[in-house]
Order: C-alpha cells, then structure tokens, then sequence
RNA sequence: GGCCACGUGGCGGAGUGGUGACGCACCGGUCUGCAAAACCGGGUACGCCGGUUCAAUUCCGGCCGUGGCCUCCA
C-alpha cells in the first residue's frame, strides 16, 4: 500500500501508523446522535469529520473494504422527557428526529454509513452476534458486574486498566466527584448497566426484571454486534472520552476478555459560535437546518473542514461567508464539468493521510486552482481542472457543477435563471452598440435582484449578492 | 477543587529547533467604456515570564486567558 496514513489515537496520545487489523475489512464506529431533538453544528462536527475519515479509507482501502457504523440513540431519558413535554409517543419523536437527521446530514455531502443500527434493536436481538441484555450475562458471570435493588452495575474495581484512555485514576476521580454516589454502589464509579423503568418508561424484559439499558452498553453491543470483539477505529467528541468511552472499553474488554477495544481512539475538538460557548441559555443554539436556510451545504462543509478535526473551532458568519467565496472560486475555475475522471492529488491526498489534515488539503486544493490560473491550457488544463475536481470530490466537495452551485445557494430561489440570463444578453448588445447608459441600467437591475455580474473572456457570468 | 486541551499576522488557519505555508480582507498595478470579476505584486505573526540550546513560535516550567471533562451533553 503506497499510502500511508497516521491517525492521533488518544488512548496512546499519540500519532500513529494506521495498519488494519483485517485490510479487506476496515472497521470504524462512531458515537452518533440522540434523537431527541434536530441537530446543532456541534452535532454536524462529528458526522462531516468522521465522513471525510470514511471517505479517505475508502480511497486507500477499496469502498467495498470499508465498514462504517454509526449508532443511533433512541432510547434515553431525554427522549422520554422531550416526548412527553409534546405528548407525542417515543417511537413518533425519535422516528421524526432521525428523518431530520439524515436530511440534514445528507445535505452536509455526508455518505451513509454502512449500517445505523438503533439502540432500541439491540437491547434483545436473538439473531445478532450480540445484544446488551446477553453482554450483561456475560459480565455478571464474569464477575464484572452485579445486581443491585433491581439495577445492574459495573464494578471499576475489576478492571485493572479503568481510567487509562481519559488518564485518570480512580483516586482522582473519588477525590474530585461532586455528586452524592447510589447507596448500592460498592464502588463510588459503578456505573449502571441496566436500570429499572418507571410505568411509561421504555421497558424490556430480562433476568433482572423489566427495565431499561445504562447508557453506554449499547455501543458495546452493536460495535460487538456488527464489527466484532475488536476493531479498528472508534470515534466521537472529545466530551465523550470520560465517561462514556472509558465505559464502553470498560464493558467490551471485560465482556470478551479482549486486551483492547478498538485499535485507534479518535476524538473531534469542540466548537464554539461567535466565540462564545453554544448554550440554549445563551440563545445561540445553530441547527444545522437554520444554516441551510441560508447557506449551501458544501459551504458548510467546507466551513467545517477548514479547521483541523483536534482543534476547537469557532463556528462564524465571517467564517462561512470567507467559505463560500472559496467554493465559489474555485466552481469557477472548474466550472460545469462533471467528468469526474481525474485522480486525487498526490500531496492532496499526503495531507490527508496526516492525520486527516483538512486544512493542509485544503491548501493543496488552493495550490492546484493557483497553477491553473493563466499558463495552463489544453491538456494540461483539462488535467488540473479534473485532478481539483477529483480531489475536492473525495472531501465531498465540488460535487455539483457550477450551475448547480450557484443555484444550490438558498437565496438564489428567488431568481429566474431565463430572466437573467435573457437581461445579460440584453445587456451585452447594448454594450455591442456601445449604449452604455442601457448597459449599466441593465446591470442595476440586475443587482436590484441580487444578481453581481462578472465579465470574463469567454463571456458574462453571475453570482448571487451577499 | 481535581484532570485535560488550546492561545500564530486585520481575520481564518497549517506547520517547524535554524530560509516568515496557505486562504480571506486590505493596499498598489494590469485589464475593462466604467465597475465587478480575473490576473500580477505588496506588508504585518507565533499570549506573558523564565529555563534548556550555538539557535525556540517550535522543547521544559510557571502565569494569564479561553474551552472541555469530573453529572444526561458532539
């Protein structure tokens, strides 16, 4: 394999070389979303990071060698709260916020993944490898975990390494607890694996009465359902290395008796708006569903995959307006050839296999839209246009042609294509007949529908006002 | 209170123990009937204080700031 790619595995802090643990079969899971309500940005980080990561495995590994899982989390306490706030049932919220979600995700240029398995389908599932009321058994049998007044712990103090990939010590963590610890803990850090259900509660029967499962045993049992005993990479945000990662390691190593969980533990940094923190009390709450109402979706894209995946970002206008200039750019220069026959970049794609450097990628995709400009003609043109294209492309990127582009922006609805493009004819006869007076009215009127022409050699082209 | 990240020019944002990436904005020029666009050229940087080193933005320590986790949160 030519490529060689590193990823940063925080269990190790570390950058490492990727080498899977089967090739013909690389597998990754990723924490997705609690169908509770629509998504926020934040939420969008996770999803466009860990696409643009699936997208590059596939690349270097053959589509059909990539195994992508992305959980959906539809049984929580949130869920049961928001449900009965609107007094809808639970299967009508979440089956409706998930609709959204995968609208929202697929207007982001995000592929599916391979699987969305649900949490609900995985409590009991005779037919999966796996399932959380049977990786429970087995932790009980094991000695990992035990019954208390009706609720199912996890006992830390079995497992030798806990506390390894967020680097903190059972001591520390006594030491710093702020919350009042469950009578029926044995150890302040149990955490819960299965828990009773109030009547109206989401409720499965099992051997220890009926109820509900802890958080984090779900992804246990679906990546073990799905992706086997150990796989290769597990990601999500940064927030959720302590505790829900450190949990699900927990669970799965002690479960199947296995010395790790998933070979390379990725997390995305976190993000801020307008340089504030994002807070329903601070009233600056982005949905993604907001922003595509004014923006294109691969300008969001693009927006996001400027910053590196590990840095925090800060989520702005100016940010996505600077975004969109760029997008714009660069349709220009490829502009309404969709052949997609050209081949990746070589330093475009060395960025990327750095740990899914973005930001440098994006730099490359610069230097080739720069070599473009003036001397490249011909062959050599058509190979640099193609080659921008192709590696854009396999960030999800200049997907569309330019055409497409400049309709895709949500404030171009409003504009009649044929009108324009009948009152730039119009125009341009003036300017023939060196009526400059009508040239320019017609220019004005033209901006008065939000309309900027530019002039070039090959003729009269338009964007959208902003 | 404990643990952990981050702090680069007007803005965004990579990277590196020793030649000031890249983009946006800005300024100057070419082009254009004019403007925009395009093209050519230009300037400004590594939070603060110490230490290690021939040499630190890059390594180490402290401080300050921002954020994350410790409780359901991407």
């Amino acid at each position: 394999m030519a490529l060689e790619l590193k990823l940063y595995d925080t269990l190790t802090r570390s950058k490492r070389v990727f080498a899977p643990l089967d090739p013909t079969n690389v597998r990754m899971y990723v924490c997705g979303p609690t169908v509770y309500d629509f998504a926020h940005i934040g939420n969008a980080r996770p999803v466009i990071v860990f696409d643009a990561l699936f997208r590059l495995l596939r690349h270097v590994y053959g589509e059909a060698h990539v195994t992508y899982v992305r959980n959906v989390t539809d049984v929580d306490d949130k869920i049961n709260a928001r449900a009965a706030e609107r007094g809808v049932s639970i299967r009508a919220l979440t089956e409706e916020t998930y609709a959204r979600f995968k609208e929202d995700v697929r207007a982001l240029g995000c592929l599916e993944p391979t699987v969305e398995p649900r949490a609900t389908e995985y409590v009991v599932n005779p037919s999966a490898k796996i399932d959380m009321v049977r990786l429970i058994e087995r932790l009980i049998a094991g000695g990992n975990a035990y019954v208390a007044e009706g609720h199912v712990l996890f006992a830390v103090s079995t497992m030798p390494d806990y506390g390894k990939l967020s680097r903190r010590s059972l001591d520390e963590m006594e030491a710093g607890a702020r919350v009042e610890v469950a009578p029926y803990k044995r150890h302040p850090m149990d955490f819960v694996l299965w828990k009773p259900s109030k009547p109206g509660e989401p409720a499965w029967d099992s051997p220890w009465g009926r109820g509900r499962p802890g958080w984090h045993i779900e992804c246990s049992a679906m990546s073990g359902a799905l992706l086997g005993e150990t796989f290769d990479i597990h990601g999500g945000g940064i927030d959720l290395v302590f505790p829900h990662h450190e949990n699900e390691i927990a669970q799965s190593r002690s479960a199947f008796r296995t010395p790790m969980m998933a070979n390379f533990w990725l997390h995305n940094g976190f993000l801020q708006v307008e340089g504030e923190k994002m807070a329903k009390s601070l009233g600056n709450f982005v949905t993604i569903r907001d922003l595509l109402k004014d923006w294109p979706g691969e300008v969001i894209r693009l927006n996001m995959l400027r910053t590196h995946y590990r840095q925090p970002m800060d989520w702005t206008t100016k940010g996505l307006e600077e975004s969109r200039k760029v997008l714009a750019a660069w349709y220009e220069i490829v502009g309404d050839d969709t052949e997609p026959e050209g081949h990746p970049d070589p330093q475009f794609l060395h960025a990327l296999c750095d740990d899914l450097n973005t930001p440098a990628a994006v730099t490359e995709l610069h230097r080739i839209a720069g070599s473009l400009r003036g001397h490249a003609s011909g062959a050599a043109q058509l190979a640099l246009k193609r080659a921008l294209k192709a590696s854009a492309m396999l960030l999800g990127l200049l997907t569309q042609t330019r055409r497409e582009f400049i309709a895709s922006d949500p404030r171009a609805i409003n504009v009649d294509e044929e009108k324009v493009a009948s009152l730039i004819q119009a125009r341009a006869a003036a300017r023939r007949a060196r009526n400059f007076a009508e040239s320019d009215r017609i220019r004005d009127e033209l901006a008065r529908m939000g309309v900027v022409l530019k002039d070039g050699k090959d003729g009269t082209t338009w964007e959208i006002a902003r």
